[in-house]
DNA sequence: CATATTTAAGACAAAAATATCTTTTTTATT
DNA sequence: AATAAAAAAGATATTTTTGTCTTAAATATG
């Protein structure tokens, strides 16, 4: 469904919206652990994710990663955008260029509407919704 | 969602499923270049896809691939489990070992509904029924 | 200002997926 | 029986994804 990158990307997105604070940053080491993905392979991930502003990072002693406010309404569709790119989610089942209701290629209405319905709620469904669900009990962090 | 080597293996047997039969068997070349894949790569996936008996073949003069009416009964999901294995579209959307609907990933409630509705399709769906929808016009073959 | 700590950047490495090439086996036809 | 056509099998090559390592830049603190 989507890659390991953005699996990984989503996984620490996540540990941060409820672990981390602008005053609480937290070091790589302390997000890879405990989310079970290499260090240096995150790294390079939160690397990305900071330089199009998904996650804030500051350097030095005291330095680490860490959401901001607004950050927590960054819809998970962005983060598997961000890492993904646009293609994966929304291409045709069977790579066609151009499949779509008209033109549809011989899985299209077999997937279309929950396709479409996933797309819409990754769309729609912010890293605070998310955090609330696991503080609720409504879902486990992702470990 | 799934690997390019299941959209090749649809492809082709979709393929097949429209074009051959028992007393119209189709060489490699006469399936790879319509679709539109490498016709060594599809080689392969028939080969093996040949020998898990979701597709026939005989070799020699005069042979080729082709279906007999009992494989054009394949369900959409065989060809995938054969060539991507049963995993891929089963496990966890953030690839956790125990996720489920008592234990649910952050995503989990997100995509169960639309994922297992779309996997109850590719489970029931036949090539014959996907042949007939391309007979009727209701879709087309994927090139 | 020197030092230590942290992310950023870039080079490199390994593994998996995708693709190709060569040789062998089977089989129809002459 | 010899030949040619086709898939099967196996070896190899390329590309992409995943993962690691090294050096550079930034910054807090003594």
């Amino acid at each position: 469904m989507f890659s390991n990158t953005a699996k990984y990307a989503i996984k620490a997105c996540l540990f941060l919206a409820v672990n981390s604070s602008e005053v609480n940053k937290l070091v790589i080491k302390d997000i890879a652990e405990p989310i079970n993905v290499p260090s240096a392979y995150i790294a390079k991930i939160l690397q990305a994710l900071s330089k199009k502003d998904i996650i804030s990072s500051t350097r030095g002693p005291k330095g680490g990663f860490y959401l901001t406010g607004d950050q927590l309404q960054t819809k998970v569709m962005q983060i598997i955008e961000a890492v993904d790119g646009e293609e994966r989610l929304n291409s045709c089942l069977l790579s066609l260029e151009k499949c779509n209701s008209d033109n549809p290629c011989s899985l299209h209405h077999l997937v279309f509407e929950e396709k479409n319905k996933i797309n819409e709620r990754l769309k729609k469904t912010t890293l605070e919704d998310l955090r609330k669900d696991i503080a609720s009990g409504k879902s486990i962090l992702p470990l």
